[in-house]
DNA sequence: TCGGTCAAGTGTTACGTATAACGCCTCCCG
DNA sequence: CGGGAGGCGTTATACGTAACACTTGACCGA
């Protein structure tokens, strides 16, 4: 905790203050009203003061019985995603005294199995971002409350789930390319398996689907610009009619996307539209700027952190999924006459 | 810790087991060597295993003395640029044993005076990238063990230090444009405080300035793409003759430039070079493909904590700074007949 | 036979905090 | 003038773990 000369304890500060421990615990604590004199408790903060004292949280949090600290599992930082839904849940921990861990889940960090193995923190709950079925229920069987986000809401093991409204992203998605005119339509998928991402094929099934005389293809790329790239490029490049619009599951994928059809000679939108989802800054570095559906991260955060507030003070409270919004911008536009 | 029934503790083993609590300790410490039997340290890590023990962190913590979780301090997780950094130490901390919490310090995390304030962490030590003089001395005050991230080795009130070896990406740049035949050069700089930006500044004006016929301007922006393009803008909208290559202190400022430049009708590297500093995948998701200097965010995660688990162990080992290397791609070009 | 060594444990304590339970003094009211 | 009621504290205890000091019996060499 301090490093080689200790640091002063509660008992220390006692001491300096002429008082017993428990009058300093009292009084630090904020639990002084009627039990200590104000003259004493501005002697005994005076005392701490001049000490330097920090109360030791291992001590506080053995005695409590609780840490105030949750751990967040990401799949990773490598978008400024989830580097969103960190500062929204940490924004909310922090208005009520609770603290946040961050564990990004896949490999690279140590034995990766279960999350405990790395998080050192002691901790009162569990907010987790689409983990494979097994991780999962090495959580539950922690015991720990637990909220999961953006999972399927009847297959978490009964834990509270927040959802972003992916589906009526994708359909807004759909409803604007279906309304341009688009009838051959590319699914450029996200190649994980996760809830979020079937959510999105298969609204986009439908939707396109109910429409006669469309056609919807679907290639799957792992989530990356260089991924999306080769991908896109082979479909691109098949024989027959091409798709005159692109769909992808996020905007990473949409920039890979947009390299494809550069590299094929081809522009956007006029040869193609192409669509992302997140709204990361990128939608909007990319030229032309992008077509894409906006998720509010840190609201995503935000709410999780209060579902979990509420299983820890066994409120039940529940709202609906988040909205969320298409923004149209120049990486779409009506086919060109065929 | 646990919710309403309370977890199992070492003395629950150990009473399930047949033997005391000390043997429990011993044999699931990993120290029972010669101390033990195996028949029965067996029928120990059994019991363990049924009742799902799991020690309980913060009494451990209190018993050591210690709580080998670190705390990490950045900037912003706008970029994955400190996301990588997090990872980096992150991984190391982990193949030592150790944890990191991680600690946004802008606004945006209720009361961010002090980064103690919201993390609730007890902690040992502390690696903090790029912060202002004063918090600085607030973490001091703390007397944890620190390490600094790109911060001046001579004002860092004695903590150690682990740079990256800005001064000379920048005279990569410098020397590359240079021998491009570019002149008249325009430094779209980071509006922040902070040494690493200023370290780009001064090694610009040294590399630039010593070649006879050059001129440097140098204009400032805040680090979002939208602050870069209207800053850009109106510098190449000035009157005179316009610069031929612009150098930005980082990634997202070029994504701004390219804007800048493209909405003034100009193109990129015909009419103009643009630089980068940071290559992010940013950088090849834009048209044409950023020339820059590619920073090893991992690595210095990695060093950044090797460091401080250096100055945990009173080893005072320290490396040089860590090496970048410019990454020419398509936006830089010899600039065109005047 | 006997002191000594070693394996295989057990009993006890301390870490620093928060709080329940208790004590004492003074003041006020019947 | 007696006693109940605050006001102002104190004493004692427990949280779960790790480690030190100690005990017990078995074995062994001289």
């Amino acid at each position: 905790m301090a490093q080689g000369s200790t640091r002063p304890t509660s008992r220390d500060v006692a001491q300096a203050a002429g008082v017993s421990q428990a009058a300093v615990s009292l009084v630090l604590g904020g639990k002084w009203r009627g039990r200590v004199s104000e003259t004493t408790a501005e002697r005994v903060r005076q005392a701490a003061r001049e000490l330097g004292y920090r109360p030791n949280l291992a001590a506080r949090n053995l005695r409590l019985g609780h840490t105030r600290t949750v751990l967040l599992v990401v799949p990773a930082l490598t978008t400024e995603f989830f580097a969103g839904v960190y500062t929204g849940a940490a924004r909310i921990a922090a208005q009520n005294g609770f603290g946040v861990v961050l564990y990004p889940s896949p490999e690279g960090i140590g034995p990766a199995r279960n999350p405990f193995a790395s998080a050192q923190a002691a901790l009162d709950g569990v907010i987790a971002s689409s983990m494979a079925a097994d991780a999962l229920t090495a959580i539950r069987g922690d015991q720990l409350p637990l909220v999961m986000l953006d999972s399927d809401p009847n297959g978490s093991l009964g834990a509270a789930t927040v959802n972003l409204d992916i589906t009526d992203g994708v359909r807004q998605v759909a409803e604007h390319l279906l309304t341009l005119g688009h009838r051959r339509i590319l699914h450029l998928a996200a190649d994980v398996a996760s809830w979020t991402f079937e959510v999105r094929a298969r609204e986009l099934a439908a939707r396109i689907g109910a429409v006669p005389g469309t056609s919807l293809l679907t290639i799957r790329a792992p989530i990356s610009i260089e991924g999306a790239l080769t991908a896109a490029e082979t479909a691109l490049s098949a024989k027959g009619p091409r798709p005159t619009a692109i769909i992808c599951d996020d905007d990473k994928l949409a920039a890979g996307a947009y390299k494809a059809v550069r590299r094929l000679g081809l522009r956007i939108p006029d040869d193609i539209s192409v669509t992302g989802l997140d709204d990361l800054a990128l939608a909007t570095a990319i030229d032309p700027e992008l077509t894409t559906v906006r998720l509010d991260a840190e609201l995503f955060g935000e709410r999780g952190m209060q579902a979990l507030l509420a299983v820890l003070e066994g409120r039940e409270l529940e709202g609906g999924d988040i909205p969320v919004q298409l923004v149209v911008r120049g990486s779409t536009a009506p086919p060109s006459a065929p």
